[in-house]
DNA sequence: GGGAAAAAATGATCTAGATCAAGAGTCGAT
DNA sequence: ATCGACTCTTGATCTAGATCATTTTTTCCC
């Protein structure tokens, strides 16, 4: 493993502070993986053997149900990690991962973190907000589809794709097929949403989105703070407060 | 705040195994509430001043979109805990917490919760524990919902209500409209759901409930472990590898 | 025990979005 | 450019469950 990626890795929240011994007692046994598109990166059912990072590309957290249905519980981006509950409570997956694109990421031994854990205060601390944020992040998404029209939340995905880059022309980072996933409808709704979003002024071609009056897509589809991720809060590292 | 409280409250997930001097911190400026049926106990949005765990009765948290649509995101049983995630991030709340019965808790001021976890490092270990539960249990929910139809979510309670009393005929904990909140439907389904589990042998009378077949439920139902919560599961006694 | 008030059952509609079924672009490789 | 394979769009239908409206059953309070 590469101190670059070494550096990367110390710098998101659940490792941001921690002591270098720790570090390096955590990552010593870890690996970097890379993945086809449609691999399977974590399996449902099973005790995760590891702690994955992800470094590059997007993973999608799939519930099976007995009978074959299948639901999308998250959709994840680089520097995110996954299966970390299950890795912390040494228990069988919930959800299996799938690699929507190729994939880079780290693999650390599930035995590693929660040994860093138990030995590492300022880790546990870490590792105690990255588990709350994931609490917060998922509640987000259940407002967000159940508390929303397919087409509010196209509207106001646009609109955070807005706020971030600031300007009103701007290509979607993924296909649409994949948004369909992360907004959770089929691919055929979300064409029929972009149509219904003509008439507040907002255009597709291909990738390309633009939206000729923010504020009337604003009106219709009622952005909420306490429903869309706020790109502009700080990851809010936790453990700052630790005494000593 | 009487020791039975105390005692109580020391013995839960997140406080087991603390020490004395950090719990008499933590539950120093702790009060006991009791609210009656229908009383707010929770803001959304707001900064929860307290964190609360729930001796007696039931707490819907509900969020609410600007719109006014509402969506139940859980359902609390005594000695749950809620709002944690945003007493331990210190950010507003997702949704707000209304008492469906009375209620008796205990509010720990959010501060000395986060200063606990800060200087204890087996209390971290025990909130981050709790978060990863927090995290499954939610994922459980939404595959519950997503991946079920109403007539099988209801028979999988009533199965997992036949496995936790061992009896074939049972009383209903709650009553049915609360019954639909927790499944995420209304009491109209409930009751049309009841209906069609006759067919498989499932008579209902107020709240007594008898499974003439549990096998034949269990069968066009599909209870799964991954999705149920399996209630034989120990609550895990997290922090236990710490080592010192 | 009687009778108001809440809870539950039942029936009749309604609806958002899924599913199914064709077309129409779009793109990458030879 | 030409082919073939995706990806997207658009239209037609279907469906689980919500919603609305009414009746029946419980509950429980005096």
């Amino acid at each position: 493993m590469n101190s670059e990626i070494l550096n990367r890795l110390a710098s998101i929240g659940p490792f941001s502070g921690v002591s270098r011994e720790t570090l390096e007692a955590v990552f010593r046994d870890a690996r970097v993986r890379r993945l086809p598109a449609g691999a399977l990166v974590a399996e449902q059912g099973a005790r995760p053997a590891f702690l994955d990072v992800l470094l590059e590309g997007n993973v999608d957290l799939i519930g099976k149900g007995p009978d074959g249905r299948e639901t999308v519980v998250q959709s994840c981006e680089p520097m995110d990690c996954f299966v970390l509950a299950a890795v912390l409570t040494d228990a069988p997956s919930l959800a299996g991962g799938i690699a929507v694109a190729p994939v880079q990421l780290v693999s650390i031994p599930a035995r590693s973190v929660r040994d860093g854990a138990a030995s590492d205060h300022l880790l546990a601390l870490n590792l105690m907000g990255e588990q709350a944020r994931q609490v917060r992040t998922i509640i987000r998404r259940i407002k967000n589809l159940n508390l929303r029209s397919a087409t509010q939340r196209l509207g106001c995905y646009l609109i955070s794709q807005y706020d971030r880059t600031g300007s009103i022309a701007f290509a979607l980072p993924v296909p649409k097929r994949q948004l369909a996933v992360q907004l959770g409808m089929t691919p055929e709704s979300v064409s029929r949403a972009f149509a219904a979003l003509r008439e507040y002024g907002v255009s597709v071609s291909g990738r390309r989105v633009k939206l000729q009056d923010p504020d009337l897509v604003r009106a219709n589809c009622a952005p909420d703070p306490l429903i869309d991720r706020d790109w502009r809060e700080p990851p809010a590292a936790c453990g700052d407060s630790l005494p000593g």
